[in-house]
Formats: C-alpha cells, structure tokens, sequence
RNA sequence: GGCGACGUGGCCGAGUGGUUAGGCAGAGGCCUGCAAAGCCUUGUACAGCGGUUCGAAUCCGCUCGUCGCCUCCA
C-alpha cells in the first residue's frame, strides 16, 4: 500500500483513489518564457517516478499538466524582445517537451494551455464575484480571503501574523493577501474580453479551472515545488474551497535542488538550464541525482555529483549488457521465490523512499554480478529481470545507445587482438594505449573483446 | 519580524531508540599476459553543550551554523 506525506496537514496518509483504478493527478507546469531551469527537471522527474510507480501498482494514471502561456513575465519578455508574447511562448513550449523527451519523461495525458481556458476562467471568476467571496477593483479582480473559513492551511502558520506584514499590500486590495484573479489589460497588452473588464487571468485561476475541468471538482494528487505550496496552491485552494469543490485529495512537495547548500537561481554560474545539463551528461545521470535523495530534502547538484552519478549509472548499465546473454537466453529458468523486487516496492511504498529503493537495486546488482561470477546462472537472470523492472519504474533503463565506433577505432582493436593472439603484448598494449588516447576503452571479455567510449 | 527545514565519515545521501544503508572517490586482495569489468576486504561518522533512557545520529532543552517560505518562482 502506498503512503504518500500529504503536505496539507503534515501527515502521511494512505493512497486510495477516489475511483480506482483511475488516478487523478495535477502537477503544476512551466511558464513558459525561457529554457527549462534545472528544477524544473527535478519536478517532472518526480511527478514522472510517481506515475510510472502508479501505472507498476496497476492504476491507471490521469496526469493533467498545465502550460502558462499568459503571464507578466511572458509578456515582459516579449516586449523586450518585440515579439509576439503568444510566439514566445510556443517557442518555449517546444522547447518544454523536448527536453522532456530527453529526460526521458511520460507525457501528460493532458497538457492544457492557459490561453485555451480563457473562456471557462471568465466564468468562474464570474461565478466568485457573484457569491461575494471576490471583488472587482480599479485593476482588477481580487479574491477576498477573509471570506474563506481556513484560509492559510497549506501555509501552515498564523496568518494573522502575514498580515500584519505590509510587503505585499496594496491599495488596490481590501487586505494584502488577497490575489488577483483577474487582471485588467494595461495599454497594448495581450487582453480577453470579459463582463468586469478586458484583460487576462490571473496565474491562481487558471489551475483551478484546468485541473477540475479536466480531472473533475474532486481528484486525487496536486503537485508542485515545494515554493508553490504558499501562495499558489493555497490560493487555488481557497478558490476551489469558495465553489464548494472537494479538490485534491493529497497535496505533494518536493524540495528544492541546490548548489553549494544554496537554492539554484539563475545568478549562479553552474547548471542554470536543463538544457546545459542534458548537453553534458546522459540524462539518466540526472535522474538517478534525483532519485537518490528523497524527494522532500533538498538536493545538491554540482558538476562533480552529475559526473559521479554518471560512474554509478555506468555500473548499471555494465550490469545489464553483461547479463543480457542469460535474460535472452530461455534455457536459463527464473527463480520466482526471488525477494528483491517486493523490498524494492516496500521502499517505493513508504513515501516514495527512492533512495532506499536504488540501494535495493545496487545491493541486487552487486549479488547479480556475484551470482554471475560463481555459475549460478538462474539467480543472476532472476536478479538482472526484476533489476530491468526496478530501473523501468524509475524511468532508468539501460540505454540502447549503439555506441558507433569509428573505423580507423575498430581497426585497431583488430591489430590489438592479432597482436595478443600471437602473444606480442608489448604491441597489444601500445595499440590499446593508442585507441585510449582516441578516447575509446578495449576490455576483453569471455567472448572476445569490447570497445566502448571512455 | 513571523513560520519552517536542516546540520551524518573525502563527497553525495539514507537513517523516525538497540544489529554494516547505498553510491562515488580512496586503500588492499582475487581474477587478468597486463588492464578493464566483476567479486572480496577496508571507513567505527553523526555541529556543540546539557538532559531523558539499561541504551540516542535517532527523544527533550539550550547554543552555534546553514537554508527556505512569507513577493514571481519547481
């Protein structure tokens, strides 16, 4: 059964979908005015490592997705860059759902985009200022948060002391923490239409709009950065609270990624864009730095962290070329009593405990290596399949990269071969130091010899 | 100022009162013509000071330090 630590109340709470097997979960999107920022990447990963675990448990996930394509920034953008604000954002959308491609994440079954909802956020902000909880003022519409009974849950504090702070207030709104919901058009701006006034929504009703209309007024999981918890998603709340909707049912957070014990912004010179990280390592080697730590604690991500995991994937994938043989091979039976695959779904269980779930895998590699080693051929293959499923729900099967070797490359390795067969090891070596200084590695194996990149 | 999180061995990172987390890096060994890969062995860490307890990294208090949210933010 799986328990997952619903930040609403501070709990862990068993998860039961509100009509199984479907499951409903919205994850808050990107605004998309720039490349994807590498916690972005650590946000889609750990949205993706929940749905594939689902889809493992047998539910079928319904994963909604929001694209902002209406927003300040957006717009501040593309006057900078006297573009269209609409253009701009298609251009970062594209770009979006190419980097998650190459993390190798799952589509959203649904990918909304605000400016296709503008419709349905007219009327629902029609509906709040029709039941008194918003108001119209002289730049927009606000919602009055004092009109919502627990308003301030997912913030987890006393409001009343928020309050009393002045940084956000303005004399446009009744009390400072009341939200736009909806925003009056400034000259020359992107602008709908509506009975308050011209303008655009705000980025608080938007996902409230989406996600119910997509997933229903009650469903399963919303989700975020932990930055979103207090505002946004309070916010949401406190609309979907005042229309009388059950909304989510589990609200999930994760933390932040950072470098050197600071959160990453853009002023830090390191990973800035997903973009430059996926450029220089193999994806996976960011996925296996977000799987190994929980996805509540915050995460260091260096260089050297990114090049560390790429060694430790390196071991993984070693371990699946190397059995490979004996999966494919059926006179090699499976053991079924096999126990790895059942610690690993404990750990995957217990909130998500990724990392306890990759020592499963490594602990299961290195038996599956020893077992290989002595002969026993079948404890290895049982091990190196249920490995394969493990990697699989964390999004880290091997890759089928067919490394192509250059020519002269593998003409080497020939001559290397020849010269080991009759016994010139001087030459040997000094053919495999060569194809080292090309940036190729010879190992010989039981089968002859491999080369591979170094 | 309010609220909260956290300080673990060279690095990252688990640990929610009592037996080796795991990975990477390092050391020794086995294997190998030599390597690589793999396997075996190797790390007695838990910010500091008190307290509770038979027993604390794990609970309590204080101190120091780091970080986050409260404003756009994954």
């Amino acid at each position: 059964m799986l328990r997952l630590y619903n930040s609403l109340l501070g709990n862990n709470i068993a998860v039961a979908p509100l009509s199984p097997p479907e499951f409903k979960m919205y994850v808050c999107g990107p605004t998309v005015y720039d490349f994807p920022h590498i916690g972005h990447g650590r946000s889609v990963l750990t949205f993706d490592i929940l749905r594939r675990y689902l889809e493992h448990k047998g539910f079928e996930v319904n994963h909604a997705s929001n694209v902002t394509d209406v927003d300040d920034k957006i717009i501040e953008r593309a006057r900078r860059g006297s573009q269209h604000p609409i253009a701009l954002a298609r251009k970062y959308e594209e770009i979006w759902w190419a980097e998650m491609d190459r993390l190798n994440v799952l589509k959203p079954k649904s990918a909304p985009r605000a400016t296709d909802w503008i419709e349905q956020i007219v009327d629902m902000v029609a509906t709040l200022v029709g039941s008194g909880v918003a108001y119209i003022s002289d730049d927009g519409v606000y919602m009055d948060v004092s009109q919502v009974e627990d308003y301030g849950l997912l913030a987890q504090q006393d409001l009343s002391k928020v309050q009393s702070s002045e940084r956000n207030a303005s004399e446009h709104k009744r009390q400072s923490l009341d939200f736009a919901l909806w925003k009056f058009a400034k000259a020359d701006e992107l602008t709908w239409s509506s009975p308050f006034g011209d303008g655009r929504p705000g980025w608080h009703s938007e996902c409230v709009v989406m996600s119910t209309g997509i997933l229903g007024h009650d469903f399963d999981l919303h989700g975020g950065g932990l930055d979103l918890r207090f505002p946004h998603h309070e916010n949401e709340r406190a609309q979907a609270e005042a229309l009388g909707y059950g909304f989510a049912q589990i609200w999930m957070h994760h933390g932040f990624v950072e470098s050197q014990g600071v959160k990453m912004s853009k002023s830090l010179g390191n990973f800035t864009t997903l973009t430059e990280m996926l450029d220089l390592y193999d994806p996976r080697a960011y996925r296996l730095l977000v799987v190994r730590a929980h996805y509540r604690s915050p995460l260091e991500v260096t260089r050297e962290l990114a090049e560390e995991a790429t060694s430790a994937l390196r071991r993984l994938d070693q371990f699946a070329q190397r059995m490979g043989p004996i999966l494919d091979d059926p006179t090699v039976e499976l053991d079924e009593s096999g126990s790895f695959l059942s610690r690993f779904e404990d750990a995957m269980d217990n909130d998500l405990d990724t990392p306890a779930a990759t020592r499963e895998i490594f602990e299961a590699v290195k038996s599956g290596n020893a077992a290989f080693d002595r002969g026993d051929f079948r404890t290895a293959k049982t091990l190196a399949s249920q490995v394969a499923m493990a990697m699989k729900v964390l999004g880290l099967q091997p890759g089928r990269v067919e490394e192509s070797i250059p020519n002269e490359i593998a003409k080497l390795a020939t001559l290397r071969m020849e010269a080991k067969r009759s016994r010139d090891f001087a030459a040997a070596d000094a053919l495999r130091d060569q194809i080292h200084a090309a940036g190729y590695l010879v190992e010989d194996t039981l089968e002859g010899y491999r080369v591979r990149k170094s």
